[in-house]
DNA sequence: AAAATTCAACTTGTTATCCAGTTTCTTAAT
DNA sequence: ATTAAGAAACTGGATAACAAGTTGAATTTT
């Protein structure tokens, strides 16, 4: 008989709808950058969700510096005016789960810069984590196993070692997914494993010998075949 | 006389704390992907921290697509293997808050492949949001004021029209952080904001007429003038 | 004996309650 | 009238209790 029809919107839609409202709230009101919201309860109250929902949408509006919660205080919107405030909400309420190709194309620009700036500034001690990941993947894939894991680990060695805090992070966000993608689609088959240990190589060599150009090329090197290999058939 | 030195940890340490005592879990117990780790209520009583401690944990873990919590069942190791899953937690641990610089040098980055994403793939609807979002700074700017918020507008539109979710969902984590800066240090000065204008124009032209390398270049060109003044004296 | 079923013990997610500071309004003293 | 002190009301955060649903073993049925 399906008389839930009405019942139980998903989670992320009572989400996304109180963010709407807190956003329209802010608009009504004409807060300004600075001003403090209606506390936690009196919204939950006035949007006849929980207190629970409103919290959600605070952190996620937190999360993306639009809002600032001060304990035993209120809630503050932030340093940015209302058309800004409103363009964001916009932009984070459309945002979709991100598909692989964008991943991938992503990947391979903060990876030719990590490689560029690795190349730069990095120290003795990033070159030694390098080192040991480029040992570690080498030795993985001679012995005929799968080197996926140690092969991000380098990766994500050079980013570390790049300084660049933000783009670090943002690789660290992307690394499971890229992970999960590769082995679900096999991307790294034997022969390309092998082919990558001495890929992986010319990169750390660069970059111990501090040749930015040169390291961003050899990682350039690196990805033309994951980037033919995305773009060819697997690109749904 | 402070008896409390000892009491009260910060609670991002905490966390961190929890992290770190699930990561040893996992590496004591072998838990293998897809395995299921112990309960909430049976960590938080064996690490001696509340519930919601653990909660926030698994949840940051969560994010990075270490962990998957499944309603009603539990909490699972993600299909990324013991050397993946420790690597990566040491990188989620030792972030740090990026520093002004990086988040300049990542926005650029980010910004030009924007550009030529966008006069690649710009769509009718993309291409009339960004004009708003320039005709809305042009305004601003002639009328004397203050345009950073839409000066944002329109470089987010741009992420938008580039079609990459990855990257657009990046821009829009940085650009709180952009903004506060900006307005912090007054980069966008009465002179500076009224030539970029029309290298606002500029962009926006190449990419309506859906030339990429050209909008990449006004991009570049457009970036010049923040470059070089985030990297002469408020570089700190 | 094997398969289907029931039920009790656990699981995460949600709601309600409590807590430790903050803020603001009242009140009293100067 | 002004200011300072104090208490009461508020606030976000932490904790505890509850609900909804899954799992798996014990039990019944075929």
């Amino acid at each position: 008989m399906k008389l839930k029809v009405i019942a139980k919107k998903d989670n992320q839609e009572v989400l996304n709808d109180v963010i709407v409202k807190i956003r329209d709230l802010i608009n009504y009101k004409n807060l300004e950058p600075g001003e403090k919201l209606p506390s936690e309860r009196m919204l939950s109250e006035k949007f006849g969700v929980s207190r629970r929902n409103v919290r959600e949408a605070i952190q996620k509006l937190e999360f993306y510096g639009l809002l600032k919660s001060i304990p035993q205080s209120g809630t503050f919107v932030a340093q940015i005016g209302s058309v800004g405030m409103n363009g964001m909400i916009d932009g984070i309420l459309s945002l979709k789960d991100p598909d692989f190709k964008s991943l991938v194309q992503t990947r391979i620009l903060l990876e030719l810069k990590a490689a560029r700036l690795a190349a730069t500034v990095r120290n003795t001690k990033d070159l030694q984590q390098i080192k040991k990941a480029l040992d570690a993947y080498s030795e993985k894939i001679l012995k005929g196993e799968d080197g996926v894991q140690e092969d991000l680990l380098f990766h994500l060695a050079i980013a570390q070692a790049s300084g660049n805090n933000t783009l670090n992070s943002f690789m660290l966000m992307i690394s499971p997914e890229i992970i999960t993608n590769f082995e679900k689609y096999h991307v790294c088959d034997e022969n390309y494993s092998f082919l990558a240990i001495q890929e992986h190589i010319n990169i750390y060599e660069a970059i111990k010998n501090k040749k930015p150009q040169e390291a961003k090329q050899k990682m350039k090197d690196h990805f033309k075949m994951l980037y033919q290999y995305c773009y060819s058939d697997k690109d749904k």
